[in-house]
RNA sequence: GGGCGCUUAGCUCAGUUGGAAGAGCGUCUGGUUUGCAACCAGAAGGCCGGGGGUUCAAAUCCCCCAGCGUCCA
């Protein structure tokens, strides 16, 4: 079954009828009968480019998005909606995506579940979002985006508890009612598709708003999930309807703007002052007034358009493409040649897509990202590059921290969600650095790569600009420049090779994908009931009665080693691995039978205790914990949150959780910042983190619903990973650390002791990991750290505080010997070899060296250095030692008669048998080995006779 | 989260099929020069990231670890 035709009051009232696109098939509302066209289509062109259709908006930039925003928003609350603050570009919330991608992925996953009661109902919202997808179109097609704003109003009906707000008709009709009041637009311009939505599991009917053949708003009817059972189908999948209807609308604010503004390219309509600027500082009109004829408002102009209704394929080549355009744009009348359209749009591209990649950076650094080599980081230093390639293509001498300013100032009115001025000026600094550092090692790279290419080769081969852009980050383009600039003047690159690089890094995140599903064995707790906590009321709760409910015998793989059963209790202290936070050890007493926790699990709301055997069920039992161990996990976990503050108050706010673990020997905190720690850095933590144990007197701990959460804390509550449920635990150190965390922690700091941050170091770029000791593992470590210092100056002889000066000294006297005994063992060859002696004898003018030697096969090759380095004495020299199960040695002076009479490795293998060894060389050098020393005489004799002594 | 690359003298980097550790810059000494720069001659400076393995033999091949870099999701 198909969905229903949306037929709806507000259209027929509006004089709307009901037509199929000949183009799409798509079923529309016009209110022009003889319309066969929906409006989204390659036939219709954008009629607002020259002709605002949105009258009475004479602002541009900053000041229109400002201003359409607010009669956005103004309009839905003056009908009922409640106005909500936008959330943060970075979804913290979420641990499926990075980043927000749209206004209803503040919403998903527990509103859209229908867990969480959403923060107001009916809402209206206007979010920032960021999509990655089309970075590349982004300036090239003068309409795509990397960050826009998402308007919306937002609906979350549930029928099945009688809470009902609206649904399609009142829908349509505010959205009408909207463009045509609010916005002035003559409902002639206004087609209303009817296209079905699904992703994510979810489905439903949804209504597209073309105005002007741009796409302004959807309506999505969203009330159908994924069922393999549904009666819908749609795109291949089937749905089927649930409890939840939810109303998800998007009206794109930029787009609204270029309705308004009517200039060539949205980035005129949005960005004006950027693009002057960059304009200015490119000298694009010097380039322009080459061409007085040229008329680069209709030119512009004709390529939205004509980007508009073409549909360009991702693979088509550079030339091919602007082939197209040329044709198509003289069937328009516009007269331009090849070199005009390259000269105005290769630069205007990198001009309009610079503020666009600045408002997405600031936007996500300003929410305290961290530019990073992996995740959400690395997504932010993709755009740092890109903005940096493309200022350095205009040949436009200005930082990226200067650029940034400018777009604060600007376009953003100098607004940061948490992140400082200052702090984002340092990264793009260290960015902007780190760019540089790169394209310097590139040529090197480079001359590496094309050691075997021809200089006037006119292509570098796949794998070298593969392995260029996958290791080093010189992309394909940047690697051609570099070559040409490094004397390859001719290299050009291959038509349709990014498409090919493209494809193929799909194919390996595909396979990688593949490979990644991996379940391990769930446990079966279906006949359990929840077991109470204890750990929550009293986190010092060391004793405790209860019933034990059942026990199920643990299979080989399961559980620690020693471990036979789990078993489950109606209650318990035992606190189960979560959060970062190891479970419990202990013992359970049921009257004269004790078994051993060896572990604490937690599957579902179901604990699980590992024992080291059965319990009687339906009886009662007595838990104990295991006290040392809990106090001293929760001395790390309680640590870990004060450092994790103390952290954010003296590196920035940009400090966040990326990780953490707690054991009993240490505590360990990942946390983001944009550069490696100093010894300083750790000390200052440390010192901010023990003043905290004594400053706070107690830590609040509150269990509160996820909507209350949100509003009171906001997302840095989310630092452990986003939560499933609606519950959530929140402990709160002062206006210290505030997290939402399932582990146990003191009611007092004080408890703890002593904090100490033993080191750091880098996780990842961005990353950094701290380590931590706190209560008895700090004054363990701290014995440990004396007791080495003790040995070591022991045994230097020397007191403690001397050691450092002892090392020195004792390292630097060791490399002076080290070397006066290399030159000793060099006098002793010498000396063994310059006499003559019985070893030495004369063959036609060539000295033969044939002896017995002690040492291994560096001393001998020291010794062969020595014998045979002298042209005017052409020698043979043949040594050998028993070191090792023998070696043998064979050298000749080179270019002597000595190297034209004797081959080194053919005299060596007839004699290396001797010693049952092989070995190889070259002709005037030669090494092997053996495993029979007792053979070398044998050996030595036989290369003798070889040369006839 | 997955993949790839790099780590060799103080610095920037070469090092081919495993077989005698290199270049340029810098440093030091001497020469040349009124002096500087430049030039000439010579010298010092290396746990070839760490650990294991294969081999007669490893900077080189294999495995593990660490650090740095990079691409993709």
């Amino acid at each position: 079954m198909a969905l229903p035709p949306i037929d709806l009051a507000v259209f027929h009232e509006n004089g709307y009828v009901r037509r199929q696109c000949r183009v799409t098939s798509l079923w529309f509302w016009t209110t022009d009968p003889k319309r066969d066209t929906c409006g989204d289509t390659s036939e219709d062109e954008y009629s607002f480019i020259g002709a605002p259709l949105i009258a009475g908006y004479e602002q541009r930039g900053k000041a229109l998005k400002d201003a359409m925003r607010e009669a956005f928003l103004s309009f839905f609350e003056a009908s009922t909606h409640t106005r909500i603050q936008p959330y943060p570009v970075l979804a913290r919330w979420r641990d499926d995506i990075h980043l927000t991608i749209a206004s209803i992925a503040d919403f998903q996953p527990h509103v859209t579940s229908g867990d969480v009661r959403p923060p107001a109902n009916p809402l209206t919202i206007s979010q920032p979002c960021i999509r990655l997808t089309d970075v590349d179109a982004v300036g090239r097609s003068g309409r795509h985006l990397t960050t826009f704003e998402m308007m919306a109003h937002h609906v979350f009906n549930r029928a099945d508890e009688g809470e009902f707000l609206y649904w399609m008709e009142e829908c349509v009709q505010y959205c009408h009612e909207m463009l045509t009041v609010t916005f002035g637009i003559d409902s002639g311009e206004i087609t209303y598709v009817e296209n079905p939505w699904c992703g994510g599991g979810n489905a439903g009917a949804a209504v597209e708003v073309i105005v002007g053949g741009l796409e302004l708003a959807t309506l999505v009817f969203m009330d159908m999930e994924e069922h393999p059972e549904g009666d819908v189908e749609l795109k291949g999948d089937r749905y089927r309807t649930m409890p939840l209807q939810i109303i998800d609308t998007g009206y794109g604010l930029e787009r609204f703007c270029w309705a308004a503004a009517g200039t060539p390219t949205i980035y005129e309509a949005i960005y004006p002052e950027t693009v002057g600027w960059l304009k200015e500082l490119a000298g694009f009109d010097d380039v322009t007034q080459q061409w007085p004829s040229l008329d680069l408002d209709r030119l512009l102009g004709e390529m939205s358009r004509l980007n508009g209704i073409m549909n360009i394929e991702a693979g088509v080549d550079g030339d091919e493409l602007v082939q197209i355009f040329l044709s198509r744009l003289a069937e328009r009348g516009v007269e331009v040649s090849a070199e005009q359209f390259s000269a105005v749009t290769e630069p205007l591209a990198n001009i309009y897509a610079i503020p666009d990649h600045l408002h997405a950076l600031c936007n996500m650094l300003g929410d305290g990202l961290v530019p990073s080599n992996a995740k959400a980081g690395y997504l932010a230093r993709m755009l740092a590059r890109r903005v940096l390639r493309m200022r350095d293509e205009l040949s436009v001498d200005v930082s990226l921290s200067d650029l940034a300013e400018h777009h604060l100032d600007v376009n953003l009115g100098n607004h940061l969600n948490k992140q400082t001025r200052e702090g984002l000026l340092t990264i793009l600094g260290l960015e902007e650095e780190r760019y540089e550092e790169m394209l310097r090692k590139g040529k090197n790279v480079i001359a590496t790569q094309l050691k075997g290419v021809k200089k006037d080769a006119t292509s570098i081969p796949d794998k070298s600009l593969f392995t260029m852009n996958d290791s080093h980050g010189l992309a394909p383009d940047m690697a051609i420049a570099l070559a040409r600039d490094a004397g390859w003047t001719e290299v050009q690159l291959r038509t349709g090779f990014s498409a090919e690089m493209a494809e193929r890094h799909a194919k390996l995140a595909k396979e990688a994908a593949k490979t990644d599903v991996d379940q391990g064995s769930v446990f079966p707790v279906e006949e359990f009931k929840a077991t109470q906590p204890l750990y929550y009321d009293d986190v010092s709760m060391k004793a405790f009665d209860s019933e034990v409910l059942g026990t199920v015998p643990l299979s080989k793989d399961q559980g620690p080693k020693d471990a036979s059963h789990a078993v489950i209790l109606a209650s318990s202290a035992f606190y189960p691995e979560g959060g970062g936070q190891e479970g419990d050890y202990g013992h359970l007493v049921q009257g004269e039978n004790t078994v051993h926790v060896l572990d604490t699990q937690k599957v579902g709301n179901v604990i699980l205790h590992m024992c080291s055997g059965a319990l009687v069920a339906g009886q009662s039992v007595t838990g104990h914990l295991d006290w040392k161990r809990r106090k001293q996990l929760m001395d790390h976990h309680t640590a870990v949150h004060i450092v994790g503050g103390a952290a954010r108050r003296i590196l920035g706010p940009h400090v966040y959780q990326a990780g953490a673990n707690k054991s009993v020997e240490s505590g360990r905190l990942d946390i983001t910042h944009f550069n490696r720690l100093s010894r300083a850095d750790l000390d200052a933590i440390e010192a901010l983190a023990n003043s905290v144990l004594g400053d706070v007197s107690r830590t609040e701990k509150t269990e509160l619903n996820r909507k209350d959460a949100d509003e009171l804390h906001g997302f840095d509550l989310y630092q452990g990973g986003a939560p499933k449920g609606n519950s959530i635990r929140v402990l709160k150190i002062a206006d210290h650390d505030i997290q939402a965390c399932g582990g146990t922690h003191h009611d007092e700091p004080g408890q703890i002791g002593s904090i100490r941050v033993v080191r750091s170091n880098a996780v990842q770029d961005g990353v950094e990991r701290l380590h931590i000791v706190a209560g008895e593992a700090a004054l363990h470590y701290a014995r440990e750290q004396d007791e080495l210092l003790r040995a070591s100056s022991e045994i230097f002889g020397v007191p403690s505080g001397d050691l450092p000066k002892a090392a020195e000294r004792f390292f630097s006297e060791w490399k002076e010997q080290r070397k006066t005994i290399e030159q000793l063992e060099a006098e002793i060859v010498r000396l063994r070899t310059s006499g003559g002696g019985s070893d030495s004898t004369e063959v036609d003018g060539v000295r033969i060296v044939i002896m017995e030697v002690d040492g291994d096969l560096k001393t001998m090759t020291k010794m062969l250095k020595e014998l045979t380095l002298d042209k005017n004495l052409p020698t043979l020299a043949v040594l050998g030692s028993r070191d090792g199960g023998g070696k043998l040695m064979i050298a000749v002076t080179d270019d002597t008669e000595a190297s034209e009479r004797y081959n080194a490795v053919t005299l060596l293998r007839s004699i290396s048998h001797h010693i049952k060894g092989g070995g190889g060389g070259r002709p005037t050098l030669a090494q092997g080995g053996g495993s029979n020393p007792d053979g070398l005489d044998d050996a030595l004799a036989a290369a003798k006779a070889e040369v006839g002594l």
